[in-house]
DNA sequence: AACTTTATAAAATAAAAATTGTACACATTT
DNA sequence: AAATGTGTACAATTTTTATTTTATAAAGTT
């Protein structure tokens, strides 16, 4: 093995553990190693490319660039007189992770919300019912009370989302140990 | 539908909603739904009290509990007199969720570190070879100084769980909005 | 207009993950 | 010691997810 051989070795190993590091973040395989592969190709990539270099169909490329888009971690550039896709991701790690929980966090919370406002009218008025024994009406507002602090727990994550969209956490846990 | 009956269909639902959630953040559906129900229950579970509950068999159930105490998510309690083993979940569930991510995120974390380490042995010794042409020298030291990078970041993430599981995250983004 | 090229939809296949059933070891009760 | 209850290892099955193959529509080229 020739040096230049040796260097793309060690490429190769290096973007195999940014996909097993995007995997332990919950990103399917296919999606970390696509991002690993055009992150340090540093030039937008077009799916026949993608499916040399990493050996799958053109068809996943396409499938696994529209799931990345989806979660916005990458997106479609254009380039005068290339007929081709190209697809870039972004360059800015710290933002591609804060990314991928940010959006589907975000999403779970909001269905969970809506979901609870339903229950709790639900229990509200059951609670207005005429006969209920004293188990029954004790049992609805415990469960009335926990699903109200639920929500809050909800708020709490959505507000933890924003804590890192809005780039506060960065005042607090900073990129570098010693300051910029 | 009588009263009581109605008031468990909430709690059902209830217990639906938060293994929905607990999947968005990369929970599986079956420790969701086992982590649901031992919390609305209140009290520990047996195997068998979550296999008639949930409709699973104790297999699985024995598997599924697993799993929640490896993760940190549940622990076998003891009870004087009684055989079986029972499970309890923690109680708050801000803790559960910490728990959820910073074990992962830390084990993958050590993983790219330790690694990375190896591969900047590998490249430094690569650059001691006499016979490199100056464009193998330029790839040798962008790849460094790229992996150098990366260790930051692996670094900031580890930061960020500390900053989670010290309980530090509460300082500046509170479990309610009004304060206390 | 005929021919290519490109992306992707839809169906088919392969691979992985979840779930169950059976078997068994270990402990407790009789 | 025999009988019963309990958890789990292991193999078998089902379900879900990932991937490829084939087919097609839309755009670009000749």
């Amino acid at each position: 093995m020739n040096h230049e051989e040796k260097i793309e070795d060690v490429k190769a190993q290096f973007v195999e553990k940014i996909t097993d590091n995007m995997n332990a973040f919950g990103v399917s395989t296919s999606i970390g190693r696509v991002l690993g592969t055009i992150y340090m190709h540093r030039e937008p990539m077009t799916l026949d490319e993608l499916s040399a270099e990493i050996g799958m169909s053109k068809t996943r490329m396409s499938q696994v660039v529209r799931e990345m888009i989806d979660m916005n971690i990458a997106e479609r550039v254009f380039k005068k007189g290339v007929r081709k896709d190209l697809y870039q991701v972004e360059e800015d790690y710290y933002e591609t992770f804060i990314s991928l929980f940010t959006s589907t966090w975000q999403k779970a919370v909001k269905r969970s919300r809506n979901f609870e406002h339903r229950l709790i009218k639900k229990l509200d008025k059951l609670q207005q019912q005429p006969d209920l024994t004293e188990e029954d009406e004790r049992d609805i507002n415990d469960l009335l009370e926990e699903i109200k602090e639920w929500m809050d727990y909800y708020d709490w994550i959505r507000r933890v989302t924003e804590f890192f969209e809005s780039g506060e956490i960065f005042e607090h846990v900073p990129k570098k140990r010693g300051g910029e």
